[in-house]
DNA sequence: GCACCTATGTATAATCC
DNA sequence: TGGATTATACATAGGTG
């Protein structure tokens, strides 16, 4: 997007780095942030700019501590432990993308093991469900309004050179 | 994008929420991929899909050794595991503990009616927004979840030097 | 640096297969 | 069911003040 196509590689100055993390990282945020809600999934997007200001965003159902916590408990090291990729699986991945992708991809993308765990999430996502039933019957919901109301909020903390307190 | 707008808010079928979700995610992963590439950044992008399964992206300097990767990722594997209480740990872990780090969750709790959720939002951004001076942090990661019928492929690759732990 | 503008490149909701 | 296609909505690179 944008009048030109950029090679996915580090951006050479400083200048250009900070101002298109700025931009993209607005947007990085707002996608994550909709996909938590879509999706009605936990989600933790955590970083940091090319100053070392850190951003983090959840999504609405658990905390920071919460996600990484469930994670742990699925043992995630020995799952994650085996997995790793190339440059081959990247450019797969990308779909006939030939830039200059050059970093390893690996990934953690399995079932839960832990039992435990899918029932905790199940009564989340039937929590959730309920409460925002709610409020649509309470209305006043406004979806739109309400996700702008978001958005702006983030969006409107953080940026220049500035540190974001998650 | 697509046909038609859509409003942010929980998609009413799980059928919708898992369509959506694989197609977000991807897109997502995507774009947190190309930021941490771009800016020459660290991000962390954890997320769980609706039934559960996880799926973790982190961005990785190219210009640092595999070794300092390595390890960066381990104590970060090793610092979620054992805690969960704030990003105090986190924080910790990346770049010296002598920065005056103070992260905190930003999360919106799903359950709260609007107005109660406009108002943490404010009291949030405040916070943000006082806080926001302090924070000097930075590091590299990178990894991205893959379609499972590539996953097996890339176990595959097991052997290459690029393999992280986390 | 920051906010805004707009030409373009992307992401993706529906749809099709 | 899952992948591929298409029409659109969105994100954003480069430029301006």
């Amino acid at each position: 997007m944008g009048r030109k196509k950029l090679k996915i590689w580090r951006l050479e100055s400083m200048k250009s780095r900070k101002i298109t993390y700025v931009k993209r990282k607005a947007g990085l945020m707002k996608k994550a942030h909709e996909l938590s809600i879509l999706c009605d999934v936990d989600l933790v997007l955590l970083m940091f700019s090319p100053t070392g200001s850190p951003t983090l965003v959840t999504g609405e159902k658990n905390d920071l501590s919460s996600v990484v916590q469930k994670l742990s408990n699925m043992t995630l090291e020995e799952r994650l432990h085996r997995q790793a990729g190339t440059l081959e699986i990247i450019k797969k991945m990308y779909k006939g993308d030939n830039q200059n992708i050059d970093l390893k991809i690996f990934s953690v993308d399995g079932k839960c093991k832990i039992q435990e765990l899918q029932n905790q999430l199940e009564q989340l996502h039937q929590k959730v469900y309920e409460t925002n039933k709610n409020l649509r019957l309470g209305h006043v919901y406004d979806s739109c309004s309400l996700k702008n109301d978001i958005k702006e909020k983030i969006l409107e903390s953080e940026d220049e050179d500035e540190i974001q307190k998650l």
